[in-house]
DNA sequence: ATATAATTAAAACATTTGTTTTAATTATAC
DNA sequence: GTATAATTAAAACAAATGTTTTAATTATAT
């Protein structure tokens, strides 16, 4: 009987016990889609695109995953758990300093690959461009988890000397700056014909970025203090006003 | 005979004379769909949606527009006119400091308004993010010239005396800086609950991001400055290498 | 005022897309 | 080896979407 009601509800897996070859299926499925997924955005590519570039028939998707829908969360969930082992490469008994250079060498690895399914790190980029449904998950999963390390790093390069939001902007700057290059690709390299992204430029990348922003800190440490110097000047001081003529 | 030809062609726009009347629908065409585009992209919005949204007909869009595409290019259009005229607010008497900063004050301006047609520039953000055929154009009348008038100002504030290679980078790193509040705005929405973007906070982001920047840019002469007096060492100085045990 | 063109409105079309169904094939258990 | 379930293959469907067509309406010129 309970055969006969699998039979009325065929949109559904059967039985969750699944052959070694209908997972060899559905991990090309996944390949697949993450791929174009990540290059194209959830709407523009077809199930029939993604079928013939997976080499399965057309009714994979919908036999192995319900739909469309849960076929895009089930490839964002892969690109999840390759965020969360991509994250544990700060060291935290290293200077802050060398934290930052890793947490940010580690971003752009994971943005820019070739880590092996090299469409993970696009695919989250993409998903917070263009958001859907699934993002909630994809942020608190992966976003939040690793902001806190950042920001961690962060109270530790001030002090913890800067009001809460400001430190926000500083994590944003940082980030802007690993997420352009992913987010902007098609921009960069019609703006700058050699791309200067290439796979094999991350380190120096990384390196770049870190230099700028801790030079960025202190800069703004630097403003901090000259007006806790002067507390009557909320604003940055004014230059002394030349009298006309 | 010319109009019976004109009624062999009907998806074509029959004649260039336009009445007040037509204006007014295209017009109203062209402003629901920059908003959606905007929002959505090009390829989930429906042609249904845009002219109910802009209360005409469905058939207006293949009748003022050849296709959707050509309603897409139009619209980008539009923007980019609107880009153009904001890229004027830079005073190439005050001091580089004060163009950096006002050059960013007016690319957020445009990325998160409210500008009066508020879509244009997260339009522009998100064509750059997802790019369709009409990127190339995009780039060469809007994005190439505003990316000159930032390379003088960082000239300017370098003294040309980092590489080339260098200067696109510190580029794309305050680009990057104000790109990320328009293109990943729900992200940060949900980072940050309060919005740190609000439309009011412009100003306080813009001299955050010339402050960041600018320290930045002082780290990194400074780090040319200390290899060039070492010049041996191309890298950086590696740290006493600890003897095991 | 009337004729002609331009524009709008409504319906119809053709195609594409996601999904289902039905049949064929393969694997698994007894 | 046979029966049963799981998977794959092929075809069929229904809904949605971009586009056309045809008719009605409005503006314009003579």
């Amino acid at each position: 009987m309970a055969a006969a009601i699998a039979a009325l509800l065929p949109a559904r897996r059967r039985r969750p016990r699944s052959s070694p070859n209908a997972d060899e299926t559905r991990r090309r499925v996944v390949e697949a889609a993450g791929e174009v997924f990540a290059e194209h955005g959830f709407h523009a590519p077809t199930i029939r695109q993604i079928t013939q570039r997976a080499g399965v028939n057309l009714a994979a998707v919908n036999y192995h995953f319900r739909d469309k829908d849960e076929l895009y969360a089930t490839v964002l969930h892969h690109a999840h758990r390759a965020a969360a082992a991509c994250a544990l490469t700060v060291n935290a008994a290293r200077p802050p300093r060398e934290q930052l250079r890793a947490c940010v060498r580690g971003f752009l690895q994971h943005l820019l690959g070739p880590a092996r399914p090299a469409w993970h790190g696009r695919l989250m980029a993409r998903e917070m461009a263009q958001p859907t449904p699934a993002l909630d998950s994809l942020v608190e999963e992966s976003m939040r988890p690793r902001c806190e390390t950042l920001a961690a790093i962060l109270r530790a390069l001030t002090g913890n000397r800067l009001p809460r939001a400001q430190h926000n902007r500083i994590g944003l700057s940082i980030v802007g700056q690993c997420l352009i290059y992913s987010q902007n690709r098609a921009l960069i390299e019609r703006l700058f014909p050699p791309a200067p992204a290439a796979a094999n430029q991350v380190d120096a990348l990384a390196d770049h970025i870190a230099q700028f922003s801790l030079g960025g800190i202190a800069a703004l440490l630097n403003q901090a203090k000259r007006r806790s110097q002067s507390p009557a000047i909320t604003r940055r001081a004014p230059r002394r006003k030349l009298p006309a003529a």
